[in-house]
DNA sequence: ATACTCATGTGAAATGCTTCACAATTTATA
DNA sequence: TATAAATTGTGAAGCATTTCACATGAGTAT
């Protein structure tokens, strides 16, 4: 869906490619909290229920991090991941619209722990702007734009209501930030270039309803 | 593969298939609200920005509910996906966890338009338990098990913290509850015939890092 | 050393998904 | 009624992703 960059010669990875490092990521973490020191793919895509050489492929893309005969190292693996993620960094990131999930993102931790660091927040409300949030002072989404643009955001967490979400990334846009994350139930309009993933819980209730009612299971998990 | 399911031995439907049948379905209510009387795949496939013959192949898994020369009856079309994702009847919900995202999720209006409603509410806090969310007492988790199948509970979203969300899970299992929404970072083990699906925010912050990361070219070159 | 085992990395095959291309059907217009 | 325009539904082609299969390398035991 993302147009590759046409530039670098690198190949394109795919989408689901992207999630499953994700996924590794966290594992990887579990992993090194259980104090394992190398991991096969084998037993990394047991815990993933993937297949081994899903696991193999998804990583030669990137390089290779293994060793025969004894598979990956734990935490050098982990913080391979996390470079080819960029999660190796902290992104600073605000979030517009402290409503009730606006509220729930503020205080969740694995934010943090994986460098995304919400640094501002935005409302229109004036029973919320100037108001403290685990330590973050809420701000007028009036200065959207410059204070944006002064505190050198990276990212934006859209929770507003659906029908200003548009009018709210239109600015976002303007102070050159380039990542959106919107939880509003709209398609999103913006020029090439700017990222939008959208988080969508509606979806993944209608992809249940829709498995109950077919009796739909997901794709059998084969061996190697 | 094909486990005849006693009624129809049908063709296998993939994920994206499902996932952009939920968008055609808030695209289509939308259009219902504009009084547009019929749509062409073309225009559908504009609003989501797909090609029309990824619309029509969608929409020809499940019939012809189609006009040549015309396009989809908006109303109709509307009704029938709304039947394909089992959301034209109402599914009984159950939450667990009325944290920071629980609560969030208990007010949010969008999952009873689509026949979501969530009836029950559990936590383990005492101070919870007992207290009034929108009409819900919330209930003892002790009681979970017993609950659920007394109330005829079809699905569970699960908003516990990681470390305790497999042990709930256990139990919503044991009530013969077959579908979760997950939102817990952990890979929840169930059996077979149980759907499960993740919601998982940090996913798509680390896919806007990842897509950062690697269009943003490393002396400017690119001019995408 | 040699043999044996384990497990990676990777072309090639298999499978799955998307797009193409066009016959078929309907509406509009003269 | 004939012709042109619009648009569906679908087999087949074109891509993309996943899985297979195996050569290769590393560790271990005798
Ligand atoms: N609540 C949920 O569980 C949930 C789940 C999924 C998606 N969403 C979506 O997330 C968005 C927010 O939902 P919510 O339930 O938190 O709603 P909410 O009404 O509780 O919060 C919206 C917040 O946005 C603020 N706001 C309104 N207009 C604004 C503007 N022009 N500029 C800046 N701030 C503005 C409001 O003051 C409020 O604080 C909605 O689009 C909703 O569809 C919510
Ligand atoms: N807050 C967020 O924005 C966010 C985002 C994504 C995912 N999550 C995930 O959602 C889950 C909940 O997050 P949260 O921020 O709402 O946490 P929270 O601590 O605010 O809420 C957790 C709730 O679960 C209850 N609980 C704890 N143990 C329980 C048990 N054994 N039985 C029943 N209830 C129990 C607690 O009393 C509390 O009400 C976590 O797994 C978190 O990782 C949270």
């Amino acid at each position: 869906m993302d147009i590759p960059s046409g530039v670098t010669a690198r190949k394109r990875i795919s989408e689901s490619t992207i999630h499953r490092l994700s996924r590794y990521f966290r594992t990887l973490s579990l992993l090194e909290r259980e104090n394992f020191e190398t991991v096969s793919s084998k037993e990394l895509a047991k815990r993933e229920k993937l297949t081994p050489s899903q696991v193999r492929k998804d990583l030669s893309f990137f390089g290779s991090f293994g060793t025969r005969g004894l598979g990956y190292p734990v935490a050098e693996l982990k913080a391979k991941v996390s470079k080819i993620l960029g999660i190796d960094r902290v992104w600073r990131v605000a979030l517009v619209g402290i409503g009730n999930i606006g509220s729930a993102l503020v205080s969740y931790k694995e934010f943090i722990k994986q460098g995304f660091h919400i640094v501002k927040l935005f409302d229109n409300d004036q029973r919320k702007i100037g108001s403290n949030h685990k330590g973050i002072i809420v701000s007028d989404i009036k200065n959207l734009r410059t204070e944006l643009q002064d505190d050198h955001i990276e990212m934006v967490i859209v929770a507003v209501p659906a029908t200003v979400a548009q009018y709210i990334v239109d600015d976002v846009v303007k102070a050159e930030v380039k990542a959106i994350l919107n939880f509003a139930p709209v398609n999103l309009k913006v020029p090439s270039g700017v990222h939008v993933r959208n988080e969508n819980m509606e979806m993944e209730l209608e992809y249940l309803s829709f498995a109950m009612v077919n009796n739909h299971s997901p794709k059998g998990v084969g061996k190697d």
